[in-house]
DNA sequence: GATGAATGAGAGTTCATTCAT
DNA sequence: AATGAATGAACTCTCATTCAT
């Protein structure tokens, strides 16, 4: 039960990481300053270390509350009572929901060995490896099922992840395709390399 | 013709550019001082001034570097006499040969908006788009020629080298798969959506 | 009505360019660190930045901060109501005694075309165009009105200037001569030619 | 007597000289790069210090030459047989003349102690020294005689040096007055003082 | 005589971080 | 809970100078 100053505080810490996460999209981690980030909220620089206490630490939680999010859809599609076939098709279909509406989040994703020294990494990197083993714990029991072919599972993973980690690059709200269409083809495409 | 002296400049301005790739594919070109680039070459951080005007150049000519070479093969093999499958096949197969036998180079042509204004901006853009344009191109002909499918040509070449330029972020050379598997994988598994 | 806060940052600031433009003066604009003039005020270089952004922003505002001071003399003999030779005499002596007590702020007025790009220098000359158009109007009144010969203003006033600026290149408050006996020597030789 | 050689150095010296003073009076001592007085004489940096020592020793010949140059012609002027009424007006007009004919290099003559340390500037200082003492000698023998009225010796010459030494901040040959109106006008208005 | 290449000392500037208030 | 001010370490870049060839 947490009271309300609590719950004030974690809104407005969401608020500064979202904010974060759009300038780190946009201009890169080094390329964003901490005044630039407290800026955008009407807030000073200072203010900032009082609800995280570095810039590490920032782009750190804008990394796990995406993964967040991230692994409990995952859990939710794993978990239910659909096809191998159905699981991965919503897996990929809601990945790449998330990727186009949370643009600014998926971007600051990247390359986090670069960023991050141990306390952190190692946390991120476990975020990862979790993520990914739904996605080859849904191809691993496609196979056994039947339902999809005899592939290697890691290659494939790596297919269906970087072709979805390069959805950012290129995804733009004011682009000709929307997230739904996106959405779509992605997952008719991928899944003719399993079937 | 080039002069003894242009033939020794060019070479060391190459390996300057190896050089730096490798240390910013590992800690980002940030994350980089001009002085660890100069160190590894036994240089000092003026010296490298006399060869690039400033460390965006260093950057830049990575980019280009590994860009020409990309659309030097792309051309080669779109101009070959095989069909569009064999074709679609090689291109993904050079692109993995260099990303794997170039991992550095490769890492280094991340995010480039974040890293460049205009001068080098549109360059580098330019070569992007025209090595996109290449499988495109092999896509559209193999739909017209009946080997593939009535594909989304942009979703999928997006897909391809989605999965290609990830590669770069867990590829390593003393890995399980050698870069020659990933390649015959990568190409099989690509290939079965446009067929 | 300016609060206590944006008072003190102004004497801040004031001190600030009252150290500058003496090192500035002795040592000239590049032979002047940031490190120098923040030391003589027992600060740092980075807190320098706090107040100006650069090193331009130091010697623009030193510049201004006199400009605007003679100026507004030169206003008040100007709108006085004495006759133009009274007025010529003053602005004589006004322009002689800031000379010689804020030897320092004049010294930085030197050669500002060698040190500013447009954003500055624009604003820097026409501060100066002013001032000397007030020496043109008093010459040019005095013409009209009978108190001064019927003489080449523009010449009359660019030796009028010339004198006046060479005295920051030997006066010494150590010298034989006072600042008040030059404005004597000066208003009154100075004069010999108008009348 | 001088060799062949010698004097093809002498004349190659000249031209660096004359070089190096165009672009210190555009763009200041210190904004002034060794690169640029080369590449300007399609030579290299690196030959420049076959000619001269260092940065410095450009500086104190083109100060000297010029300074020579003034010294030889008030050596005349005051050696000739005029009255002091004409050899101040000659002095005057032969200033003018050379700060018109040779802008860059009377630019480059200020504020010797800025740039300059011991070794040269004792001789910088003597020279100047000695110009001044011309115009002083000239003033004390024309009030001696009883051409000149009883002035303050030392205050009239500085407002007649800084009337000519401020000419190089303001004269452009393209501008409205040629060298020698100005030489008239200046002449004639300053005698005023005097007479 | 000339130069290409290298050097190294130092400059201006930025910015994450701290802390008294 | 917020902030203004200060800091200092780090970084990019410049340039006078040197010297082997």
């Amino acid at each position: 039960m947490s009271s309300f100053k609590e719950r004030k505080i974690a809104k407005k810490k969401e608020e500064i990481l979202r904010s974060a996460a759009a300038i780190f999209a946009e201009k890169g981690y080094h390329g964003t300053t901490m005044e630039e980030v407290a800026a955008k909220l009407l807030m000073t620089k200072g203010s900032m270390y009082y609800y995280f206490k570095n810039k590490d630490a920032l782009l750190f939680h804008c990394h796990q509350m995406i993964m967040d999010k991230s692994i409990v859809t995952m859990e939710e599609i794993f978990n239910s009572p659909l096809t191998w076939t159905e699981k991965l098709t919503n897996a990929i279909k809601a990945h790449v929901q998330l990727a186009t509406s949370e643009k600014s989040m998926f971007m600051v994703m990247d390359k986090p060995n670069q960023h991050f020294t141990d306390e952190y990494l190692q946390e991120i990197l476990a975020s990862r490896t979790k993520y990914a083993q739904y996605f080859d714990q849904i191809l691993l029991e496609g196979i056994r099922s039947k339902e999809f072919q005899n592939i290697d599972v890691k290659m494939v993973r790596m297919i269906i992840l970087g072709a979805l980690n390069w959805i950012q690059e290129w995804y733009s709200p004011e682009g000709e395709k929307s997230g739904e269409e996106i959405s779509e083809a992605f997952s008719a495409y991928l899944l003719k390399i399993v079937i």
